[in-house]
DNA sequence: GTTCTCTGTGCAATCGTTTGCAGTCGCTCG
DNA sequence: CGAGCGACTGCAAACGATTGCACAGAGAAC
């Protein structure tokens, strides 16, 4: 019995071997304890069978669904993936790049992408497939949800509720994401007339500190807006303590609509009007578009259309 | 100019080549942009450089912060991580576990474990060194935070506001987390005179949806409680959906203890609450203790102790 | 001038798989 | 009965790195 029997026989198709080898081969491997070794035949096969996937947070709980669901997609069709956290710095990301590239990753999937940044570029001038997801980059193959529309759906939520002076909680201003979902919302707004003055629309980081921190500026203001609009629900989250602070009522002061829609969301002590997006379809898309384009083939980007869903926060 | 000398130039020490080749190999690796291949060099050394790690779910921020600190310490260790959602359920915790050692890990973080579980015994018997983080199981070593007594914290701060009759929302009853939360509570209810009656502890999901539904069950009992304990803060936050549902006020009507002291749980719209244990020192701690047992040394078990921090939910 | 030591480099085996090629064996067909 | 074919199986090279060992050459010590 030759090793090369033994991996034909092991192999998913078992092709040229006997029904007979392959079944004592495989009874003997389990009885032994026998695991191939993925690096070893990696080396030979020049896959890793590895999908490298790049978020800012996985503390942020909208990274960490997408990225869900891109482990599962990406195992039903035989890879194992590698997570790294960037932090939206170019130095981590560099670093956890490198390290993926010396594991020679099969592809990577990249859900932190920044104006300015190059890993798109390095992975393309490389030859390495890639996809972006969550976040979009001029020239780029990505998966997102269509912000600008879903920045439009709260302002004419908020628009149909009779707000006029209204702040926005902008994030990241080198993210996507934050610039589409406040670009789609000041557009709506001032095509009814009521554009949004630039001293309503802070950046923020994208967790619930960021939030805080900037409601508190928008609270501060002269003038404080009857309306906030945080592209993500973290920042609204942040954004319920500023109003808490500044002594108003949530709707009835200050009205607040979030993006994204997480499960807490809705049983938050006064459930938070958000914008949803589906999440795991876009992890799930961006595996399946990565996949295409490791065989060689050609994909095509997809935006995801969001959905407003209304609650206490700004309705009755 | 052989291979072997151009690996020894490259390697930390570079031992044995001379300095005006080891300045040589390392202008060329950078000019052609030479990258070692981790896979193969771990074919010969037997080392992978791999750490695994089993969490039941990254979208659950508690773990995702365990996780986020274990793959930084791992890091500055010349390690990467892997990380694998089994959702508590064997049949993944078997499958994602069996990937990690088909890649030759080098050891495994067990952040999931559960009574019945084999994993941490089977890692034992293949004599692959791990740890255990955040929950136990007896006779295995882990790092977790001293659950037993953030039980009696929150216990004797309930009982220090007056509460008499009170509720548990348990958690996983498999989980070592759950368990001894709901037990130092109990004990201490019960030294006080106090016993908590069983259908005032009901079990429950780890997440928010788990949290309504067992909020919802305490909050339907003929003589509702006065104050519930939720052994994590997401399973507080939806009781929180359950006492409004059920028409009463948090604090006034009914007060709320959370556990982990996550950071949105000070900026909710009413801050809520919670025993707060070092998350990040865990991760650390449990790549630390990891890394001793991967060099054949032995490692101590650690208990953190963990503080309780009072909120609107419970005081004025 | 011979021997010895020391430094730096090269050789070759090795890790565990995969896979093209060649060989063996039994059968069928003419 | 011999050729030919098909089904299996074995051989050996290859993937990219590491490492014990041997060897070359320079210089020192006698």
């Amino acid at each position: 019995m030759h090793v090369s029997t033994a991996s034909r026989a092991l192999g998913s198709d078992a092709a040229g071997v006997s029904a007979e080898t392959v079944q004592r081969v495989r009874e003997l491997a389990v009885m032994l304890g026998y695991r191939r070794d993925v690096g070893a035949a990696g080396l030979r096969t020049g896959s890793s069978r590895l999908i490298g996937v790049l978020v800012p947070r996985l503390t942020d709980i909208v990274l960490a669904t997408i990225y869900e669901s891109i482990d599962i997609a990406a195992g039903t069709a035989g890879y194992s993936t590698v997570v790294a956290n960037t932090l939206d710095d170019a130095g981590h990301r560099r670093s956890r790049l490198d390290a993926m590239l010396s594991r020679r990753i099969d592809g990577v999937i990249i859900g932190d992408s920044h104006i300015g940044d190059t890993a798109a570029f390095e992975l393309q001038k490389l030859g390495v497939p890639y996809v972006l997801v969550m976040r979009k980059l001029e020239g780029h193959l990505s998966i997102t949800t269509d912000d600008s529309l879903g920045g439009r759906l709260a302002a004419e939520h908020l628009l149909g509720l009779g707000h006029r002076r209204v702040g926005v909680i902008a994030g990241d201003p080198l993210a996507s994401t934050g610039i589409e979902r406040t670009d789609g919302f000041r557009r709506a707004f001032e095509a009814a007339g009521y554009p949004i003055d630039d001293r309503y629309v802070v950046g923020s980081g994208f967790d619930t500190r960021g939030g805080l921190a900037a409601g508190t500026r928008l609270m501060d203001l002269a003038e404080a807006p009857t309306a906030i609009f945080a592209v993500n629900d973290f920042i609204a989250m942040g954004a319920m303590g500023a109003i808490r602070d500044a002594g108003k009522k949530l709707r009835d002061d200050v009205a607040l609509v979030g993006y994204n829609d997480i499960d807490i969301a809705a049983t938050l002590p006064v459930p938070l009007t958000s914008v949803r997006s589906d999440l795991s379809a876009m992890g799930m898309l961006s595996v399946e578009a990565l996949l295409l384009r490791m065989q060689g083939e050609t994909a095509d980007p997809v935006l995801l259309p969001p959905v407003l869903v209304p609650r206490a926060t700004t309705v009755g």
